[in-house]
DNA sequence: TTGATACATCAAAATATTTTGATGTATAAT
DNA sequence: ATTATACATCAAAATATTTTGATGTATCAA
């Protein structure tokens, strides 16, 4: 039987190929990526993660959150899309996915380009 | 005495203030603007500004959601300092507020162009 | 093959967010 | 003055998220 692994890849595979699916972020995409930057911790995680990959330990022992706790908030990461995950022997590696990470910056770059100033005028 | 919205508009600015200052977004606001962005309904409210100012009654009419639901909703978005706000008469307008889009992305251009791809080996 | 490590997952508890319905305040029209 | 409209705010209820502690599974080393 394959590892308890694969399903996690599997499961991260399906959910990028959803979310570049016509190379458009669909509104539920767009809230679960918000959604995991929407916590201080996961915030603190994608800090990590900017150097380069982190594994649970590493980030235990640079944030003194618990594992069962860490595990939680990278789920959340990986369902959005937002890391990728390698495993090596014992470890896990994560990482950020860039290209989700430019898919939201398109999205905002497309809010600031295409909302109009147009004034309303009630009554 | 001053309009009750008065109190609003001198929240907002402080808010506003805040996030500019020293020009680089702090983790507890960009926390608040991320969370501003993950909610469906806040979404489509956003949707909606895109094409230039609204007022409750509009989104009322536009989305179907309640006057205190929606009151509630861009509270949470004029306290993340995402939407401005200016009183006419009876009515509120509500716009995008460009520059704090614009400092998110360049929050997020930075997650993106500065995130290293380094591996990482335990052990 | 046993024990240790790395991590996921689960269920219950703790906590936070959202919704609802009622009420309050300012503005404007009659 | 009175009434209607636009919106904010509040407290309670409904719902969702997060945390904790325990347990499970895979991998590796002795």
């Amino acid at each position: 039987m394959k590892s308890f692994l694969f399903k996690l890849y599997l499961r991260e595979f399906i959910t990028l190929k959803l979310l570049k699916e016509s190379s458009k972020l669909k509104k539920e995409n767009i809230s679960k990526l918000m959604v995991s930057f929407s916590d201080p911790f996961r915030l603190e995680i994608i800090d990590l993660m900017m150097d380069g990959e982190v594994c649970v330990c590493d980030i235990m022992k640079l944030t003194k959150l618990s594992q069962s706790r860490i595990s939680y908030h990278i789920k959340i990461l990986r369902e959005a899309g937002l890391i990728a995950d390698r495993q090596e022997g014992r470890w896990v590696y994560y990482s950020l996915n860039k290209e989700s990470l430019f898919l939201i910056k398109e999205w905002i770059t497309s809010l600031t380009d295409y909302s109009s100033n147009r004034k309303r005028y009630c009554e």
